[in-house]
DNA sequence: CGAATTCTTGATACGATTCAAGTGGAGTGG
DNA sequence: CCACTCCACTTGAATCGTATCAAGAATTCG
């Protein structure tokens, strides 16, 4: 990880609602996010959009650039998000002569899409209260390894409409399920910070199994 | 490719519905489809499944036990299937010191992690036709670039039932939603062989836009 | 403070699931 | 060769889930 910070080209901040990485684009560079929130998103011809993936502080937002060259989808940034830039030319240097560095970048490829996977059958077989009480659970174990949690609260910075869009529902429907998990009081949603009320219930419903999650590399 | 080829540490055949990866396994070699169709799924406490990636000839079913080593899901044959063998000790071995190699296994998973998304926004904000003219559209295209199409006619060996895994649907929803398709005089699926009877009219329902399958790597 | 967002709630219509029954074809054994 | 069984597919009806439309309440922002 140090030796990705030397490659660190260039730093930049982006205010909510921003565009990280716009759909079509082709870029030289790869973008990684230091500190925010941020959402892959495509929007169909009806106007609809569909968010196909949350990242956090720590994550890679767009390796994929650096091999698949167009961007198929856009990223904007859901709350103030600090990115770092990283050069392809770099990056590619780097990973040809350490290939442990290579298999960890790979790695997040990986990982990215297990989590892609767990969406695919929360969005398909679990009920809407399920998908939503596992995207919490999800969150919330991601945030912890970056120490962007407190206790059983974490900031969630997205609006109900965006939630919406992250679980391919109706921005009403998202409110009615929300509603039940609050009467539940399996977890508050106050102002921008959520609450985990009660772990173990919430897990329950969800059926969460954070394997698909771990973040352990073999060692070298 | 020929490379690959070398590492190959034995191959099998499976029959339809037999298990190529177990759930929970924790495999010391990865697994190439070399023929057949083949799905990784999940199933839920409730008994349901959902089918999260279709794996065709040509496919690197799962380089995911090379990193992640616990599989999350498991893998089955939806047809009969020939699969080659390539232990992980002689894929660290040529990954390090074949740079391009690593990277055409990465861009792999970068392209599962494309059609994944593509995936989700199908099922959050496709209609049900829409979806499964997508996924007939996707197949079609992935199957044409390993020779396994004849004019706009493929071999699917799948059931409905699968299918409606595939999808996150109902059975008798799917059949009624193939009805329309049908009707529509869009395509014909008898026996295990579906028939696109107009591309174009399928492509336009489906917002079928195949950037996000380019398998095109840079030349090293 | 007023304007604009965001959230909440209710009513209605549509889409999708479930239950249930029936059809048709492929394979099997008498 | 026919009756029988099994499996995949098809269809209809009742019920439930979810979207849409619409309006109002609460919150944030300038």
């Amino acid at each position: 990880m140090t030796l990705l910070r030397n490659l660190i080209w260039r730093d930049r901040r982006f205010k909510v609602d921003e565009e990280i990485v716009v759909e079509g684009s082709r870029p030289g560079y790869s973008t990684l996010l230091i500190d925010g929130f941020a959402a892959r998103y495509k929007f169909l011809a009806d106007g609809t959009r569909q968010i196909t993936a949350l990242h956090i502080a720590g994550d890679f937002v767009d390796l994929h650039a650096f091999l698949l060259k167009t961007m198929d989808h856009g990223i904007v940034a859901m709350s103030q998000c600090h990115v770092a830039f990283v050069e392809h030319g770099d990056l590619k240097a780097i990973t040809e002569s350490q290939p442990h560095l290579s298999r960890l970048l790979w790695l997040d490829t990986l990982v990215d899409g297990a989590i892609h996977r767990e969406w695919i059958v929360a969005m398909g077989r679990r009920s809407k209260k399920a998908h939503l009480a596992h995207l919490v659970c999800e969150l919330f174990m991601r945030l912890q390894v970056v120490g962007r949690t407190t206790g059983y609260s974490f900031h969630f910075p997205l609006t109900q409409v965006e939630l919406a869009d992250v679980l391919g529902i109706s921005l009403v429907h998202l409110n009615k399920t929300l509603q039940i998990l609050r009467k539940a009081e399996l977890l508050t949603w106050i102002g921008q910070m959520i609450t985990i009320l009660d772990w173990a219930r919430l897990q329950e419903l969800a059926q969460f199994d954070p394997t698909y999650l771990s973040q352990t590399v073999e060692p070298r």
